[in-house]
DNA sequence: ATGTCTTTGTGAACGCGTGCACAAAGATGG
DNA sequence: CCATCTTTGTGCACGCGTTCACAAAGACAT
């Protein structure tokens, strides 16, 4: 996971734990490679192993979407892929907009795995003039000032945010009054939304941050010293006012 | 979210709570513009809501790196970014490399979000010999054969996976041979790594189908119909074997 | 110096998530 | 029909993370 996690605080949907729900499209990426080869039934021992999780954890995980398996043999791969795209609502279509093409949404945009399981790119919009009319992975780049129109011709309730942190939030709060009420945060920003919105955040450097740390823990613990220093040298090369970066997230 | 978080399971690292390791980095960005906006100190109350956090947490938090605040007044910003910095490894130089240079890894290689805080690109790697050469963000791709001299020269420990989902066993396992101990994986696959390695994930496709659940709730709950029929459809479109798409992830 | 006011640091309780370990259930063979 | 074997589903205990609520600590004014 990428990780970041800010969405519903500990609110349960009708008895599926959010731990849960998190798991559920390891699960199913691991059942479909098995339908690709027409595997009809694995073990959780075997599930497990290919999604990279306990057996005890997927089996309570499946004891929450009900009882599917059968004692002795395991679980049909068909019906669970059907049973879990169902409970995540992959059954449906469900139309997407990015917001920022730059280089991160350009790369989204030529994303595969949209396409497949249900997620629908039904527009590309960004703010400058001269990206507007523009192809990119196959469809026309519209202006941000047909935004609130976009959304609700298209019906769309999934908005992904990739514009510099500046003006995500403007970006997020239109997104928000038009309709949006599920949002994948690519910018470096915590955003406020309104009660019954959510938002999910991906954040590279938050991410390799996070790595760094436990580097330096493997590779120290030898030499502790070099005291902190009264002033510190805040190491921030000072590049310039944040929000008017280029197109991807900086720090 | 994002992501996804596959690494260390329960150890807790000198003291200090994985949860707490993962949002130094938020405090830290809030942090920083703060220091840029030349505010000398800040409180706990006013610090948490800037990162999005509750105040409890935010000073339980910082009690695991001890007490830097002062009772009364709050914290010193400019002493609290170093410490912080400190902290996550910040104040040292970490190399990294970024294997699979398609739309991802060019907009990757293209992130302001490297360069400052200590993360250095020191290198693209393809397996592509028509990418060798080329110019992606000011650095010359090389060719995957050279990876495991490329990670030594350059004393890399941190690497970035962004090619198709059907290599980045073999491209993890060539890492982790070569010396790399901390990766980054953007490809939507079940990492294996010994030991003493970390991997952390970054799966949109992953987040995607948490929002659709959550929105599905929110959509629903009135017709609770449509029962699931015995033989599912397999909703995939079957768009050719795992393994061998573009360069960015499918599903 | 003393009192008041603000804000930190933390003890304690609670809830969620995880993993063990086993009983129940069904398949399979004789 | 019965015994055996495999595998699910889950009760239970434990540990981590979150939150409340408050005592301790310092700033500041008088």
């Amino acid at each position: 996971m990428a990780t970041g996690r800010t969405h519903r605080p500990a609110t349960r949907s009708r008895g599926i734990p959010e731990a849960t729900v998190a798991r559920l499209p390891l699960y199913l990426r691991a059942l479909t490679a098995l339908s690709e080869r027409s595997v009809p039934t694995v073990s959780s021992e075997e599930l497990a192993a290919a999604a990279g999780v306990n057996s005890a954890k997927l089996r309570k995980d499946f004891s929450y979407l009900g009882s599917y398996g059968t004692r002795g043999v395991g679980y049909d791969v068909e019906y669970l892929v059907y049973q879990i795209s169902r409970e995540l609502g992959l059954t449906q279509d469900w139309p997407v907009v990015i917001v920022g093409i730059g280089n991160l949404g350009a790369a989204l945009a030529n994303y595969g795995g949209f396409a497949s399981r249900g997620f629908r790119v039904a527009a590309l919009i960004d703010a400058d003039p001269a990206m507007a009319g523009r192809q990119v992975a196959g469809i026309a780049v519209q202006h941000s000032d047909d935004l609130e129109k976009i959304i609700s011709d298209n019906g769309v309730s999934i908005g992904v945010i990739t514009t510099p942190p500046g003006v995500a939030q403007q970006v997020c709060d239109r997104l928000v009054a038009a309709g949006v009420t599920s949002i994948l945060n690519f910018a470096p920003t915590v955003l406020s939304v309104p009660d019954g919105v959510d938002v999910r955040k991906v954040d590279l450097s938050i991410e390799l941050q996070i790595l760094a740390f436990h580097e330096q823990r493997k590779a120290g613990e030898e030499h502790e010293g070099t005291a902190a220093p009264a002033a510190p040298h805040h190491d921030s090369d000072e590049q310039g006012p944040d929000g008017d970066v280029p197109a991807v997230m900086p720090a």
